[in-house]
DNA sequence: AATTATTTGTGCGTATGTATC
DNA sequence: AGATACATACGCACAAATAAT
């Protein structure tokens, strides 16, 4: 059996939650709400006492007892933002990691970090940690987010409870959140044209299949090979997941697949030069032989021995935008903060003309 | 005029803070403590929920109200630690940064991360920053650990919270404080070592002058001359700060206090790549007619054109040590957190024996 | 500017319920 | 089973702050 304040507890908390009460707003003073519950005045200051400290109600002696106001109110800003990413050591990662904690900082917030490993279930445990610890928002680069997600209640209380999300990378396509992000169909879109203005036909793909970036990646080469009249052959794709990474991805696999292309676009630059490795086992020269085109634009892709031309990643400009939209919509929640960013391909010497 | 059930509140929590009332035990029933105070139970109470709410006080049904037993603290765990580092994009933090991250999260922490670009007064508002908010703990690589700190008191201020600090990379001399850091004195006494043995005795040595490192480096360095006999001679000896280098590093000074020597101790990678296009510059080669040997063994280290011996950081196992021991003070104050880590040369092509 | 009604804050007395020892 | 302690609940009175008149 409740007891009674508790009945008026939640009665009040779920009027809250429905902005039945809005910010701000003046509740009915103890007198009227004793009598609407037919309690004792003591019953409904012991209810609104369990609200005052729950931080939502503020009671001002001879004035009356208001909801709190989320903005500019009491409801203390925390001053903090939870970033949670897939992997630490991602080249990507540091990029956008020195672009958001500059901002961040110069705004006099501070970063609560959580890596996930690309792991549904750490991601699960981090959200529920910032959530109980109390952040003013969320950047948050989503695990598996090409497969459905478990987690989705979890991002869904926090919006209830008026934490603003912002993805970045990628992004859950089934949430109608905002996302930082590149282009991820445009970038697979202009790194297969570069390839078929080079004069490739028999043009293989490598894509990872638990990120979304994976599909919109295999969209954007989709629809390049269909703008110009090349049918798609199943057999020159090839699906990867971060398990079959971790394995130690066999490149006999790829040796076997992609044996008869004369160009191969891939996901990213790590799978870019394991495909390398792979071509030369095979005894095919790259470029010479086997055109290769990447995305991420990293060290790696420099100072590798066939130096990658690469679809860059914006990845400071990112992690930038990505903390400047987030501090807007923490200000205003209809603030529309998602950006697709462009693609732009860094040229070296990884793709050259086809020649027969 | 201070309310009744107010007198009552600060003489309990008076009692409480000096040890009187110890925790976890009994506190005397309400009904005694009204006629002690000659006041009704209800106000008793109305005490007590106060001290509860500030989590002082426990009360159990049927059986009493207790002092709440803590861990050595004012604080209720907040199961966050605080990271403060210097540079993001520092190859080697993002190693420490993956070990610790695994650490804290296998652990059931999360993590809040400042950087302070080794500037004194972003390391003062991180501090601040994080004691306001409270944290279980601190790892922190401070700045500008080569120069006399200023905050210095705000370091003293989470000491007496209770706030237990570990030091990584460098520490303060000046503070008794525990640290995880690579042993900087061995590392320059072993590179140098390395040069004397391989025949060189005119042996220059670039350090960093405001972090602790540099001078233990420069210890190390001055050491192995002395063991080996060699007279130190400053000209060879060149020091650099932390805005030297962001204004863009004059390698004409190099050329110039550096023409002498056969062999090069650097600071860090990145300062011998510098130092190796300043002797390309001025027409010599590496290591044909001079030796290079530096600390970090980055990424820099392994795939720039001439590939660099260097000693090794452990960053990974390094992180792990510095979150490890953290949690172990958060236990137990009293334990011994310092660890050195003992170098380790990795041998690459900058160095080769003098022959004249 | 002073008054008044309203609203919350403080404080007491009492009664009953329920968990613990 | 009984004594004890906290939990819930009601009623009343007055103080202090606020807002409207």
């Amino acid at each position: 059996m409740l007891p009674k304040y508790m009945v008026l507890v939640n009665w009040i908390r779920d009027r809250i939650k429905n902005q039945e009460f809005k910010y701000g707003e003046k509740l009915a003073s103890e007198k009227e709400l004793g009598q609407m519950f037919s309690v004792s005045r003591q019953t409904v200051r012991q209810a609104i006492n369990v609200l005052v400290q729950d931080g939502l109600l503020e009671s001002r002696q001879g004035s009356g007892t208001y909801v709190t106001r989320r903005i500019a109110g009491k409801h203390s800003p925390k001053m903090v933002v939870g970033v949670i990413s897939t992997y630490v050591n991602d080249y990507i990662f540091s990029g956008i990691l020195r672009g958001m904690e500059n901002v961040l900082t110069e705004n006099g917030y501070s970063m609560q970090l959580a890596f996930t490993h690309n792991h549904i279930e750490s991601e699960k445990n981090a959200l529920a940690n910032m959530l109980t610890r109390g952040v003013d928002g969320l950047i948050v680069e989503p695990a598996k987010s090409g497969l459905p997600s478990p987690n989705i209640d979890l991002y869904q209380e926090a919006l209830q409870e008026g934490t603003p999300i912002l993805f970045f990378n990628t992004y859950y396509s089934s949430l109608a959140l905002p996302h930082v992000a590149l282009d991820d169909a445009a970038a697979g879109l202009a790194a297969t044209e570069y390839l078929i203005r080079a004069g490739h036909r028999r043009i293989a793909g490598i894509f990872k299949l638990d990120d979304y970036q994976g599909r919109l990646r295999y969209a954007g080469y989709v629809r390049a090979l269909i703008n110009a009249g090349i049918a798609l052959d199943d057999n020159l794709v090839l699906w990867y997941s971060t398990e079959d990474f971790a394995d130690g991805f066999s490149t006999g696999k790829m040796r076997q697949r992609l044996s008869s292309a004369t160009a191969i676009f891939c996901y990213n630059d790590q799978i870019a030069l394991k495909a390398v490795s792979a071509l030369r086992e095979a005894g095919k020269r790259v470029p010479e032989d086997v055109s290769v085109i990447s995305v991420e634009n990293s060290d790696l892709a420099k100072l590798c021995e066939v130096p990658l031309t690469s679809v860059a990643h914006p990845m400071e400009e990112l992690g930038i935008t990505a903390a400047q939209n987030l501090l807007h919509l923490i200000q205003d929640p209809s603030f529309k903060a998602t950006v697709n960013f462009p693609p732009h391909i860094v040229e070296r010497s990884s793709v050259c003309p086809l020649h027969d």
